[in-house]
Parts: structure tokens; sequence; C-alpha cells
RNA sequence: CGGGGCGUAGCGCAGUCUGGUUUAGCGCACCUGCCUUGGGAGCAGGGGGUCGGUGGUUCGAAUCCACUCGCCCCGACCA
């Protein structure tokens, strides 16, 4: 391809709207432009990019033997409607009514429609196991679409979905997509963890995340360098570093307009570990009182899971339901439902009195005062891996695919049945499992880059050598660049030929924003003596080499790739 | 949805607080010519704006007021 008939718009400053890094140079490089919050347009580079992963997620798709199909994006209500989708989803949903006034909606994913298919099409345990798939676009109204292409409004996505006849065989195709999924991030040069997650709004029992550590990912992951065990810290189980246990006896002290932890810890010149957090929530089934430790934060999510649905509670509520106000309320002598942290099982603390202005120390748990014991702290670094007992990190991380187990979640209301060998009519045990090919990109952009910009991995660069004749007046650095570019692109290289009548120092600014792995530099000077210079673009490198060993070299370094 | 910021030429910005000699400006980009060709050159000339929109205050509004739309960031939210 040559440069000067691709529409390569590349930008010399920065875009004031954007702060990712992998944002600023999908724009810089010209790579993408944003049309309108969350809405983008791939222009030719980054629909190469796209069109490089696409093509490795179908082949390691099809290596376990899924099939490609495509799904409408234009979904009548009924199929939600009979899974509760319809009206568990809320505003992430795009709606919307036909010409006759039928509701409709938006895909935002496809488990309904897969479904669907699977219960008119599948009839017998023969026809299983199956498992279908499609790079397709979905919708979904982000409530805040954000950092560029990873958090956007319409995006396309590679999402498929398992269908066996037993748990044993969900287990099988789990375990075969969590190895392509391996191997595609591996491919697509990326750093990534597999981690625990949470099953949410999918459902299911099981469920694993792909992540790949950048700065600009939104998601945490709690991880142990020992035991492997990883996890994202929305269900991370960490176990806080003891304390010692003081022989304190119970008393009253009085702590005048000391409310939060951080003054009683100050006030009393004791560490916040020593303290019980009480934090009242009103849940659907009443109040309930919620312990965490001084130096833990109360996970909302693991409390969920806990007591459902649930508010934190008004400070007018607080005094009503506890009689105190907020800032001196304690476990001691409640009435209400009390879930605590596992981590105050043990020692003597100390928390409020019940009594405005008072704290009270020495508490002993199950002395003092009984509760539910559950894991609802934050896993933090630092905290002890549950599994193994050594340090946890904890990691920034773009999720970069996903993999459910959902089991009859879905094919039970919409009747996707099958019969069995003995002609029992069972529910078709499903799975699902995505991955965003423009979170892969963007990753890619996060963890390799420079000053000077992008530097792709080979296997999803839009080409894989930039030629860059310095000056094309002159008519002998045309002409090698000419030879150089048919023979390259003879060997199959895909080459960008940098044909413009700019000045060296554009073409290697331009050359180094948009990140091709190799340059050929072709300059007046070297031609003289038949020699041309490859450049690494990671590495800034450069050997000169014969013109005719030029071809060879890259063309052997890029075979790999393909 | 709550909090904050921003909206002036294709891009990046100044001017707004304190309304009027600014005919609305600067850098980059763009067009023409000359010159130059190993890290976003130089010189000369040139084009491009209903100052996000609507309404108001005023003799006079980019500037003040009200409403509204859009974009970004933090939080909530997030199959």
């Amino acid at each position: 391809m040559r440069f000067s008939k691709m529409f390569i718009p590349t930008l010399r400053e920065i875009p004031a709207d954007a702060e990712a890094v992998s944002h600023k140079l999908m724009l810089r490089a010209g790579y993408v432009r944003q049309f309108a919050a969350g809405l983008y347009i791939y222009l030719p580079l980054g629909m190469r990019v796209v069109e490089k992963i696409n093509k490795i997620l179908r082949e390691e798709m099809n290596a376990i033997g899924a099939q490609e199909i495509t799904m409408p994006v234009l979904h009548p209500a009924e199929v939600w409607q009979q899974t509760g989708r319809w009206n568990t989803i809320g505003e992430e949903m795009f709606r919307l009514k036909d010409r006759t006034g039928r509701d409709m909606c938006l895909g935002m994913t496809h488990e309904e429609i897969m479904t669907w298919l699977a219960s008119r099409e599948i009839r017998s345990y023969r026809d299983l196991p199956q498992t279908w798939y499609q790079i397709q676009t979905k919708l979904r109204d982000e409530a805040r679409p954000k950092s560029g292409v990873l958090r956007t409004r319409e995006f396309t996505m590679k999402d498929s979905y398992s269908f066996d006849a037993d748990e044993k065989g969900l287990d099988k195709n789990y375990q075969l997509h969590a190895g392509a999924y391996h191997r595609i991030f591996k491919r697509c040069g990326l750093k990534f963890y597999q981690v625990e997650s949470d099953p949410g709004m999918m459902g299911g029992a099981t469920a694993h995340e792909f992540m790949a550590p950048s700065p600009a990912g939104e998601d945490q992951v709690a991880l142990c360098d020992n035991c492997g065990y990883s996890a994202n810290v929305e269900l991370a189980v960490s176990v806080s570093a003891g304390i010692k246990s003081e022989d304190w006896a119970f008393e009253e002290i009085h702590t005048p307009e000391k409310r939060t932890v951080q003054e009683v810890s100050s006030f009393l010149k004791l560490s916040p570990e020593y303290f019980i957090k009480s934090i009242l929530v009103i849940s659907e089934a009443g109040p309930v009182l919620a312990l965490v430790r001084g130096d833990q934060e109360l996970h909302e999510k693991k409390l969920v899971r806990i007591i459902g649905n649930h508010r934190p509670a008004q400070k007018t509520e607080v005094k009503d339901i506890l009689g105190v106000e907020a800032g001196f309320i304690g476990p001691m002598n409640q009435k209400i439902r009390i879930i605590a942290d596992a981590t105050l099982k043990h020692g003597r603390y100390v928390s409020g009195a019940n009594r405005l202005h008072y704290h009270a120390k020495g508490i002993k748990p199950e002395k003092d005062f009984t509760a539910e014991w559950n894991d609802i702290h934050i896993a933090k670094a630092g905290d002890k891996c549950s599994k193994c007992g050594s340090a946890l990190r904890v990691e920034q991380c773009i999720e970069i695919g996903n993999i459910f187990k959902l089991g009859t979640k879905y094919s039970v209301p919409l009747r996707a049945f099958y019969l069995d060998e003995n002609g029992q009519e069972r529910p078709v045990i499903m799975g699902s499992y995505g991955i965003g090919p423009a979170r892969i990109a963007a990753a890619a952009i996060e963890q390799n880059n420079d000053k000077d910009g992008i530097i792709w991995p080979e296997s999803i660069a839009p080409f894989d050598v930039e030629l860059l004749p310095l000056n094309m007046k002159d008519e002998k650095t045309v002409e090698a660049a000419e030879r150089l570019y048919k023979e390259l692109a003879e060997k199959g290289v895909e080459v960008l030929l940098d044909d413009r009548d700019e000045r060296a120092g554009v073409k290697f600014k331009d050359a180094d924003l948009i990140g091709i792995p190799t340059q050929l530099i072709i300059g007046e000077k070297n031609l003289k003596d038949g020699i041309v210079e490859i450049k690494d673009r990671r590495t800034k490198e450069t050997v000169k080499v014969k013109i005719k060993e030029a071809v060879e070299r890259t063309a052997s370094a890029n075979s790999q790739y393909k």
C-alpha cells in the first residue's frame, strides 16, 4: 500500500479530549476518529488492525470446533421478556418500537437469540455439543463511555455460546475456550492474566476474566505470585494482616466529636486495625449492620451476595434505628442483623459505644456481640493470599475477554430442551464467551508504546514493514524503493511505502507514530553503496544491509507471524 | 444520575474575570511561489470563524444573565 493513496490523517498535536495513552495514540496516528461520545470510526489503519485481530480470533475459534454465524442486532422484546432481562437490565439497553408499536431493542449481547435458535433446532443429544460464535456489533447505552475505544456504546465483540448435554460437556467447552483465549491473547502479543470473576448479571456459577495489565483499565485484580491465585477484587478473597491481641478490659472512653475511624484513631493514638467500622445499610429485608476492621473497606458486591440489594442508611435513619448518631455506633446490644468480616473474629477492638461522644474499648467478638461471619472486605495489596499466605499484589487491568458457565439460565426459560438417550427431556447446558477486539488493540497500545508512538506486536500491526524513501526527488531512491516494494510484496510481506514528497523528518515522525514494527530506510548516501537500513521500531536499532539482503531479512523475520 | 472542567478556523490555544480601537488573534495544518531534503525546515504571499445553540440585559455582547445542547474527567453504574 502506498502512503500517498491511503487515508492516514496523523496529528502533530495531542487531541484535547483524549486521556488514555491508547486513545491519544489511536487518534494521533490516524487509526480512529470519534464521532460522538462512545462512538468511533475506524480509519483504514485501524480497520487493518481489527481485521488482523479478527483473523486470529477466527482461526482459534475454528480450531476448537466453534462455527461462525451472524445474528441480527435488532431484537423483538419477546425473547428478552422470556428470560426476564427485558426488565432487569434497565437503561443500559437501547429500546425502540417498530412502526406497528412492537417493543424492540438493540442487542447488547446475544444469549437470548442464540438460545432461541438452539431451542428451535436442537432436538436430540445427537445434535450436541454445538458451539456457535459471531463477530458482531453490540450496542449498550453506557452510563459513561470513556478512555477512547475501551468503553464505547457501540463495539464489536467475538461472542461464542456452547450448548452441551451435561455439565461434563460444559466443563470441556469451558476449558477449550480458556485454552483458545490463552492462545489468542498470546498471539496478539499481550501480557494478560486469567482471573476468577463475578458472574454478575449473566447468572451461572463459574466465570473467569482475561485481564491485560494497564493503568488505563477499569478493573483491579488481586494476584498471588506464589501460588497463582488470581481474582478480580470484586470477589478476591484475602486475609488481612493479623493484629496483636491486646488484653484490654472493656471500658467506655470519652471521644468528643471524634466520629471517623481516622479521627478516633489519632485521638487515641491507636492504629486503625484496632477499630471496628460499623456501617448501617438498608436492605430489602430491613436494616443491616456491616462490620469491617478499621483498615478495611467494605465490599458492596460481597455484601450484596449475602443480604441482597441495599443502600447506605441516611444519617437520620441511623439515629432512628440505632438510637445514636453515626460516628458513635458499635456492634454491642444490637437487635438488627449483623454481618461482620471474618477478620474481626479474633482480637479486641475499639468501636462506637452507642452513646454520643463515647467509644468502647476492649470489645471482644462473640462475647460483646455476635454476628454472621463472612468475607466482606475489599482485598488490597499486601493482604495475605487465602490459599497460600503469601502477599497479594493488586494490579489495574483492562478486561479483554471473559468466559461464563451459564448452565440452564437461558435454556430453561427459552425452552431449549433436548431428548437424552432415555427419551428424557432435558435443558441444554450453556456457556458464553466474549472477547472485545477493540480492547485487544487498545491494550496492545497501552502495553507497547514510547514517547514517539505506538509499537505494534508484529501479529496485529497494520503492516509488516514501512518503506521510507527519504528523498522522493532522487531517482535512484525512488527506483530502489519501488523495487523493494515489489519484491517484498511478492514474498507476501505487507508493506506500507511512504511515497509522499515529504521531508525525511516528517516521514520518520509519522513512521514512529504509526508504529509498524520494522522500518526500511532508503537514504541517498547509503544507496550509493547499495545499502539500506533496517530499523526496529521497538529498540530503535538499525542495521545496514545490502539491498538484496534486506528483502530476505525482512521477509523471513515476518514469516513466523503469517 | 451526582460532582468538576471545557466549548473561539481542520488541530492546539489566547482573548471572557473588568462589555467598546481586534475589522476576533496566535502556533500548527491548508493553498501559491521560491528554496530545501537523515528527525515534524526557511522566506514571501494567501484562504478559512454566523466565538456550540436559543432567548435576554445593554447604545453596544465571544465577554454579563437565563435556558439548552455537546464533549472530557472523577464517582455511581457497568452482559
